[in-house]
DNA sequence: CTGGGGATGGGGCCC
DNA sequence: GGGGCCCCATCCCCA
């Protein structure tokens, strides 16, 4: 783009934000620029406040309290979270840092209890839909929703302490300590009874979920129990569930169903190193694909706020938050979004080679197991792929039904067209022999019209145009001789033949060539010996395209108009 | 530049 | 509704 040229670009960058996220928690599990620490039962979490801030409704208004006060954060500061299991608060550490909630089944209402605790809306709403309770379910439920004003102060925390954690002293103990600052009053009512001011950019791309459920007498669960497998994690033992790079991780959402085909370290690990993530299943894949998901159905769901979408009818089709992109198809939406993420999560025990998708992988799987199953009728060639045996099936039968209309080149494969197309050779044909048809040139060929240029030559003329029996009559007279004339119906057959395959541009222009191929055809059958037989039309299709351009040459300057 | 094989992503169908 | 399986269109790579 020119210098002077106005007009504003804008050039996305899909992966940045998980790029980013990816850095940041690189950070996080090493310490760097970790300027908050959260401790639960002895447990310590080196984070970062900013991030905190971005993803929870309860350090957004307890830092920005700190910065109403003057007191910019810039100091270290530690905040107590005994009320939060550290299970569950390393979870939500680890969704804050990944946009991933990986937790066992049997945390997961520690998990809910620390979102709410924390603000976390999404993750509260995700968390409550698997577990099939509603934010309003109880009465406890208009409790919790007040949550985050009550960790914020110290009355609240007590009442947090006795209402919610009356089996845990240690619950009771839970204090705020962040730097010396004692907050009474914070923002984060307003915000959390205005969800829309949830503006962070990891629960950015979680869709809120439904709400709507019927109380659940499970609710009444929902206090800080201490974990069966509590297990703190110290600093430098974070991060566990995260991969190498730090990438987003949706180890859940599909398993490879043959037994040669593991899934991926992030996935096998996991089971390994948790027990209890054998026990997970559908039920958190379901909430990350339903948090992952905008319904078109609800199109307001996307920016609704967190925790105030109403209940998805339907999940298909269904847009990808990255790229708006209509994604048809129940399912296929966690299978789009691995596209953006870059996540492999199937990969080939044998060689290593990841795939986005099982299926894929199934097919790769063939070129190990020597599994070709996709035989030639025709010759001893077989084939990975259905539509490689496909492509392979027009060698023989000799057809080319996709030509170029600029210079009519005929090619066996669609691809093969649009490759030569974008080519220079292409360009340089039309500039130099511009031989349209009337009928090709101007009605209907736009430049966009790729679909019906390549289709196959016996559909692309529309009928108006393409009548074979006229065309066939025609030739002769188009040659500027007698109508064509058939000796027998096995020579309009041949003829008809010829014309599917050719196309009656060419079988006009080159009516003679057209019939001295039906001569040499016959000719060979005749004499029963006929081993070119398959691969015959396509050697016309060459002597007539060589012959033809001989012959462009001296059309050129009458058709050039 | 073309032919051919393989990889990738989306949609349809079915369970 | 989610996921497996399949087909299709398209792209990439290599000879």
């Amino acid at each position: 783009m020119s210098p002077g040229e106005d007009g504003l670009i804008g050039i996305p960058f899909p992966e940045h934000s998980n790029e980013l996220l990816s850095h940041l928690n690189d950070q996080r599990r090493t310490g760097i620029l970790c300027d908050l620490t959260l401790t639960s039962r002895g447990a310590r979490y080196p984070t970062h406040r900013s991030v905190m801030a971005a993803v929870s409704l309860y350090f957004r208004g307890l830092f920005g309290a700190e910065e109403a006060g003057g007191e910019v954060g810039g100091g270290f500061s530690v905040c107590q979270l005994d009320c939060v299991a550290p299970d569950a608060l390393d979870a939500l550490l680890e969704f804050a840092y990944t946009a991933t909630l990986t937790i066992p089944s049997s945390g997961m209402r520690d998990v809910l209890r620390g979102a709410q605790l924390l603000g976390i809306q999404c993750v509260a709403d995700a968390c409550r839909d698997i577990l099939g309770e509603t934010a309003e379910a109880e009465g406890e439920k208009t409790e919790e929703q007040r949550i985050p004003d009550q960790v914020t102060g110290t009355i609240m925390k007590e009442e947090i302490s006795i209402k919610k954690v009356s089996r845990r002293k240690t619950d009771k103990r839970m204090v705020k300590k962040i730097g010396s600052n004692h907050i009474n009053s914070s923002p984060i009512r307003s915000l959390a009874a205005s969800p829309a001011s949830h503006p962070s950019p990891v629960s950015d791309n979680f869709r809120s979920l439904p709400s709507t459920q019927p109380p659940s007498p499970e609710q009444e669960e929902l206090h800080c129990k201490p974990r069966q497998n509590g297990n703190p994690r110290v600093f430098g033992g974070l991060g566990r569930r995260a991969t190498a790079n730090g990438s987003v991780r949706h180890w859940h959402q599909e398993r490879p169903p043959i037994a040669h085909a593991a899934p991926v370290q992030s996935l096998s690990d996991k089971l390994s190193e948790d027990d209890e993530m054998g026990s997970l299943g559908d039920d958190v894949l379901r909430m990350e694909t339903s948090s992952m998901t905008t319904s078109l159905a609800d199109p307001g769901a996307a920016s609704s706020p967190a925790g105030m979408g109403r209940k998805r009818k339907s999940q298909t089709p269904q847009q990808c938050p990255v790229c708006q992109k209509i994604i048809h198809g129940a399912g296929k939406l966690p299978r789009h979004m691995r596209t953006h993420t870059g996540e492999k999560p199937f990969q080939c025990t044998t060689c290593g080679v990841r795939f986005t998708r099982n299926d894929k992988l199934k097919i790769h799987m063939r070129k190990h197991t020597g599994e070709r199953p996709y035989p030639c009728p025709h010759c001893p060639a077989r084939f990975l792929h259905s539509y490689d045996l496909k492509n392979h099936l027009s060698l023989h039968s000799g057809a080319r039904p996709f030509e170029c209309p600029l210079c009519h080149k005929a090619f066996a494969r669609e691809d093969h067209l649009q490759r030569h197309r974008k080519g220079q050779s292409c360009l340089e044909l039309r500039t130099r022999r511009p031989r349209r048809g009337p009928e090709q040139d101007e009605d209907g060929r736009g430049d966009d019209g790729r679909r019906e240029q390549s289709s196959p030559l016996s559909l692309q003329a529309p009928s108006s145009v393409f009548h074979p029996h006229a065309v066939l009559e025609g030739l002769g007279g188009l040659a500027g001789g007698p109508p064509l004339t058939f000796a027998n119906e096995r020579e309009r057959s041949l003829a008809f033949q010829a014309l599917a395959q050719f196309g009656h541009q060419s079988i006009a222009r080159y009516p003679e060539l057209f019939l001295r191929g039906l001569e040499m055809h016959e000719s060979r059958e005749m004499e029963g010996d006929d081993p070119e037989r398959t691969l015959m039309p396509a050697l016309q299709r060459d002597r007539w395209a060589d012959e033809g351009d001989e012959e462009n040459g001296e059309e050129e300057p009458e058709e050039g108009d």
